[in-house]
DNA sequence: CCAAAAGTGTTGCCTGTACACCCATGT
DNA sequence: ACATGGGTGTACAGGCAACACTTTTGG
């Protein structure tokens, strides 16, 4: 075998293993209740991986471009559209997957918990406090691709209003303050809080009160979601 | 050509029958040159593309992770190691190359132009100004990682003070205003700035002055890196 | 002595923060 | 009536932005 060939047939052996890779996205599906900050995970179903807790993810089809396949993993697993969701980081160390090569792009999205409960039931789906699982072992890097998401996640909501794609569609001012309390772990100042959100002009106030507490009804209130895009640019500065 | 000195993207057309999906990193070397903000490009060698710019890229090989991928094209085409570098964002449209599905890993790095000025005469790299190719075609998507990446970088310089990286070693404060002012595209206020630097507490005074200009010589002052990163946290709010 | 850019402080404003009392409801 | 959390305003401090004159050098 002269040089020349064996450049050649090693070369092509190599441009072939450039294709034993494939890329998945993994779903970081953050929902917020009883107060805590939640994460949607599922057990796995790999041996290696066994009784451990998986994020959502698929790979990536070649008919579809990343962020399609991320809304579909959210769509097949949550029955939801429309959804707030981000691209956060991709993740492509070596020996990441036990399989193979396998790329997986990050995206975390924010859902209200409401919207999914139902679907739940028919699934090995379940909502786990942030706080927790990330004392415990996860499959894969996903406790990495956990710990990224949280940050950009910490990061997003200081900078634009975004933290109301988790709460309901009414909720009350010390629902938005405990969602940012949960998020960041801080105490926040109530009425610097109030003042904040008033300023910013995102609220819209819907002449509506609580019901059913014992003390005085909070007032619901609505986001605007006009305002919001305009009002991208503002820093929260927390 | 011999196999050895061909291009990646030859490869894609010419084992398309073997072809799933590929995983590539593209690098936006940012560099600063005559109070420009410039990028680091080739002229693209497929035929789609003739005459156009393209960002420096290579396939990922089987056998390193993304970061050592993006560190390797930027050794191998500039010789820099050590270099500040960054992950953006993963793009992966489905038509974004026109060989296949190639997902595409954006890197921005920033650099010292004096530290490669040497290395590139014997190569077809040309430093071009941001400000002046984003008026122009661009091979691939390149142009909207370019755009990504400079947002990026532009967010980046106004939390931490990154823009070192892009300056000599001795630099003055004129220097460094320069280099926010082209970045961000803004003037900002000479006193205010100073105040800004010095406060934060990153700048050493080198004792030495500019010579050789007609005018009263500047102070030159380095970048102290150790204590730059205990204050990453701090903003720089402009 | 002229041109050109370096260097230097003060003031007002705006924003963030700390803080305490009365109000409305259910029990 | 009481317990619980809702709603509200003010005062102080620190950071940001606006602004003009003197200094040093080369020509």
């Amino acid at each position: 075998m002269n040089m020349q060939t064996k450049n050649v047939n090693t070369h092509l052996t190599e441009i072939k293993d450039y294709f034993k890779v494939a890329i998945s996205v993994d779903c970081v599906i953050f929902g917020f209740d009883n107060d805590e900050l939640k994460v949607l995970l599922i057990e796995s179903d790999l041996k290696e991986y066994r009784g451990k807790w998986s994020l959502l993810g698929d790979i990536v089809r070649p008919d579809e471009d990343l962020e399609n396949a991320a809304y579909r993993v959210l769509l097949e697993r949550t029955g939801l559209e429309n959804v707030y969701m981000q691209q956060v980081h991709a993740f492509g160390a070596l020996n990441r997957h036990p399989a193979g090569r396998v790329v997986s792009v990050a995206y975390y999205s924010l859902v209200n918990v409401e919207h999914i409960e139902l679907k739940l039931l028919n699934n090995d789906l379940h909502w786990h406090p942030v706080k927790d699982i990330l004392q415990k072992d996860m499959a894969f890097d996903h406790k990495d691709i956990l710990n990224t998401c949280l940050e950009r996640l910490r990061q997003q909501i200081i900078e634009q209003p975004v933290g109301f794609n988790l709460l309901p569609r009414k909720f009350t001012l010390r629902d938005l303050q405990n969602l940012y309390e949960a998020i960041l772990d801080v105490k926040l100042d109530r009425r610097n809080f109030r003042k904040k959100f008033f300023a910013m002009d995102v609220l819209i106030d819907l002449n509506e009160e609580e019901e059913e507490v014992r003390h005085r009804p909070a007032k619901l209130y609505g986001f605007n979601a006009e305002r919001y895009s305009q009002q991208k640019k503002k820093s929260l500065g927390f």
